[in-house]
DNA sequence: TTTGACATGTCAATCGTTTGACATCATACG
DNA sequence: CGTATGATGTCAAACGATTGACATGTCAAA
């Protein structure tokens, strides 16, 4: 691969006056310019980046710790986050945790040794105070993590409190809500809140049960919820904490006989993709994935500049009514 | 950030020996170790990659360049890829050309300057002859280019046969085939070629519509689809050529008040995990997706070391028969 | 006592680029 | 003619590691 100083060589010129005409500083005749870019042209020069990170201290890398890209809302999630990104003017090093501790803890130490400059969060299966020796920008998403991360994140409350009342004003008279594991102390616990204060308030009967976001796992869903319908045969309204998990409630309602939304009403939550060719297609709550990623990539950009920024980033949800309910 | 200085520094010995601990070459006697160890964690040393690779010329980054991370099929892609890349010791730059010919001309650029080790193409816009000046490993996903790089793909014209025949063989009278853009060159453009065969084979009427692998415009999905349906009412069977097509196609069946499977019967492709939990559940063609990831960082290790390897990887595809047929 | 293994040190080059300091020489302007 | 500025050059340090060559010990075995 050719150097710099290849091209300075072939154009016959100095090192200098081509990183010059590569940098635009200093004084350059626009003969030169042309002749060091032709230069560079038929060498196929490229700058080497590392190098040029090492001597800036820079690599304009974004670390992106996820569960799993195969999740249709981290898929959605990731994909807006590399577009921003790259108009920032970073690169995305893609790592899924599995959400197992280990892994995680590995690629974090990863990033620190190839220097990213900016790790997003997804995925949060360690003890805060993990987090704190990190030293470099990061940004979590729906996780809060002691005073000094930034993070961001829909209003989960708001959202299960629109799913929850929607599904209570629709007559439902006991709802079901299948909820992430609690103890990971997300900020979506906030939905579950939501529902029991909503469920409470309005007297409806209701049941609550736990999974782990494990895509990974897809039979367990469908052991629990297949549980929960078989035991309480009279639940005619189920809030889920991720469109995927409704499918999976519509899938075996369906195969239990039960009619979605006659029977049975289904409410969502992300508003992935699939939510809208499903059939029904599924009433959910939207969360601004794109606004959010944006946003987690400014707070990066910000961090590093040294500008302003709020550490409380939290962004309004939307219900979006469909067939399931 | 600490350097290999500081801890020589600090634990008393020089940088030289400091490395040795590092690389574990010559001799090294217990106690230092000890102590070189001891004084890097105190210190929060991590050595710096950016300066490793620097000297060695190798970056252990694997360019990955794709439609988009947001489709299922390619989260799931990549995240085996991610999985094996992490094995073989390498890092993911996760791109999405959002098959756009200047994002992709763009991201291998980028990946030039970044002088990463590999490139994995699961996007293909340009012309064949734009990727030969790449000049470092590539694998290309269901694309052959010339002679020269390696590809990976699943067996396209067996799983054309499978999934029309499985149609054929359920009675159908009047079969629909939707692919994407044949001009594209890409081998699936064999699913079609065999669904050409077996039902003029079998002489079964027919019709065929292509479109764009857009998943950014899903209006357009539902606008192709519903147009098919109406101009012939008569298809009692439709091989789309992603499980993602087929859902579509599932949805506005039904909402034409068209039962699947009874009234139409539906096939997809790729068996990703939203086949299995929609409703119908999806019958399919099953790429071997992971096997398919382990085999493409195989082959860009296998470049790297001049091992020898094949250029054509075909593997075997599943018919996967659920609910929709 | 000699030899060789073990343990460490010093020194310098190397990877590819950027950058500051400083020198040189036109050319143009007042 | 003096001076400013434009255009280029030379030189060297710096980024953070690795590595080879070579020197200098210590200590134990032969």
């Amino acid at each position: 691969m050719a150097t710099i100083n290849d091209v300075a060589l072939k154009a016959g010129v100095s090192v200098t006056t081509v990183s010059r005409v590569l940098n635009n500083r200093g004084y350059i005749s626009e003969a030169t310019r042309r002749k060091v870019y032709e230069c560079m042209d038929e060498l196929g020069y490229r700058p080497n980046e590392i190098a040029r990170s090492l001597l800036k201290k820079q690599s304009n890398l974004i670390g992106l710790i996820l569960p799993s890209v195969s999740h249709p809302f981290f898929g959605e999630l990731a994909t807006h986050l590399e577009y921003y990104a790259h108009q920032y003017g970073f690169k995305l090093l893609l790592c899924n945790s599995l959400l197992d501790p280990n892994k995680e803890r590995e690629y974090i130490d990863m990033m620190k040794r190839n220097r990213v400059d900016g790790i997003i969060m997804g995925s949060h299966t360690l003890e805060v105070g993990e987090y704190k020796h990190i030293n470099r920008p990061v940004v979590t998403m729906d996780r809060r993590i002691g005073d000094n991360i930034p993070f961001v994140a829909s209003d989960n409350y708001r959202g299960g409190e629109l799913a929850t009342k929607l599904l209570v004003g629709k007559g439902c008279k006991k709802i079901a809500h299948i909820c992430g594991n609690l103890e990971l102390n997300l900020l979506a616990n906030q939905r579950s809140e939501a529902f029991k204060n909503v469920v409470n308030q309005s007297g409806t009967d209701h049941v609550m049960i736990q999974t782990d976001m494990n895509v990974f796992d897809q039979s367990q869903y469908e052991r629990i919820i297949e549980e929960l319908l078989q035991q309480h045969p009279d639940i005619d309204g189920v809030f889920a904490t991720s469109d995927i998990i409704a499918a999976f409630v519509v899938q075996i309602c369906r195969r239990l006989g039960k009619d979605v939304p006659r029977d049975v009403r289904v409410v969502g939550y992300d508003d992935v993709n699939a939510a809208s060719w499903m059939f029904p297609s599924l009433s959910t709550i939207r969360q601004p994935i794109e606004e959010m990623s944006r946003l987690a990539i400014d707070l990066i950009q910000r961090q590093l500049d040294e500008s302003e920024f709020d550490y409380h980033n939290i962004l309004p949800v939307e219900l979006i009514e469909r067939e399931s309910t």
